[in-house]
DNA sequence: CGGGTTACCTGACGGC
DNA sequence: TGCCGTCAGGTAACCC
């Protein structure tokens, strides 16, 4: 589900309703059993602590309380935050957040791979272990680059749709905007990472910023469970150049969309405008 | 070791 | 109608 815009979205949205900190009076927890178990002291740490501020790293989201510890969640494929009361409860709701001010978070997520955490500390300095091994994220020009970008390539045997989906490499990309920020910038998804030529690097750092970018601007995009904290839907999705369009007409010359695997997920490319 | 494949889980959809 | 196979915004544990 939620690639780089979308968590971002959800960000934003959290970020509204914590413009001032509040306390979580209760924490209700349906199932233990997400992706990885919640920590069963997760309820503990969060019961009583207040917020005061939202930050992501890559896909992830994390709750900053006033005592350093901080709520981790990652969405997966079909998690989501919304805002709700007391007897909105929805299938699949497996957590819900008790706010100070009578509103409730509910964290869902049908297929549960998702992920809830607890980490002790986020003063500066100290990461999270999950965030260890994340690439640079795309947004910031300073951390991703046509340098950076180009040397990581090289040596690399994989495919680039591959390798820029591969969150060591550039964090936050997932399998829309990789076939999105392909087409965008011409270049094939299945070509060799180590082929990718350094100009060709260089757009491929421009135009994945750029999708991303738009994205957010849009509200992200909403396949299926997706959507902002409010339940609003995204509207990137009505502006994919390729994504889900197999043997659509290609808004530039035509010809028709094509369709393969790569790395086991669904590639989507103009056979004719990227080379 | 790098890189491909599979598992995790539920629901939606198409074909028979 | 209903059953079955396939596929889905991600990640990580496996295999070679």
């Amino acid at each position: 589900m939620p690639e780089l815009p979308e968590v971002e979205i959800v960000r934003r949205g959290l970020e509204k309703i914590f413009v001032r900190p509040l306390k979580i009076e209760k924490v209700q927890l349906k199932r233990w059993d997400l992706r990885d178990p919640i920590p069963r002291a997760l309820p503990r740490k969060l019961q009583g602590a207040t917020i005061e501020r939202i930050s992501r790293r890559a896909k992830y989201l994390l709750f900053h309380t006033t005592t350093q510890g901080a709520l981790l969640s990652h969405l997966g494929m079909t998690g989501s935050w919304r805002v709700c009361r007391p007897g909105e409860s929805m299938p699949h709701d497996h957590a819900y957040l008790h706010l100070e001010d009578g509103r409730i978070l509910a964290f869902r997520d049908p297929r549960r791979f998702g992920v809830l955490d607890w980490v002790e500390s986020t003063r500066e300095g100290e990461v999270p272990k999950r965030f260890l091994h994340l690439g640079p994220e795309p947004l910031n020009p300073q951390q991703f680059t046509a340098e950076y970008l180009q040397d990581r390539l090289r040596g690399r045997k994989s495919s680039i749709k591959v390798a820029i989906m591969n969150q060591e490499v550039v964090v936050g990309v997932g399998n829309i905007y990789a076939s999105e920020a392909l087409f965008r910038a011409g270049i094939q998804p299945a070509r060799r990472s180590l082929r990718i030529t350094r100009q060709e690097s260089a757009r491929l750092v421009v135009k994945i910023r750029e999708v991303l970018e738009e994205a957010i601007a849009q509200g992200g995009s909403t396949i299926r469970d997706y959507s902002h904290t409010d339940g609003q839907a995204g509207q990137f999705q009505s502006r994919f150049a390729v994504y889900e369009r197999k043997n659509e007409a290609c808004s530039n010359c035509q010809s028709l969309i094509k369709h393969r695997v790569l790395g086991g997920r669904s590639t989507y490319w103009c056979s004719r405008c990227q080379r």
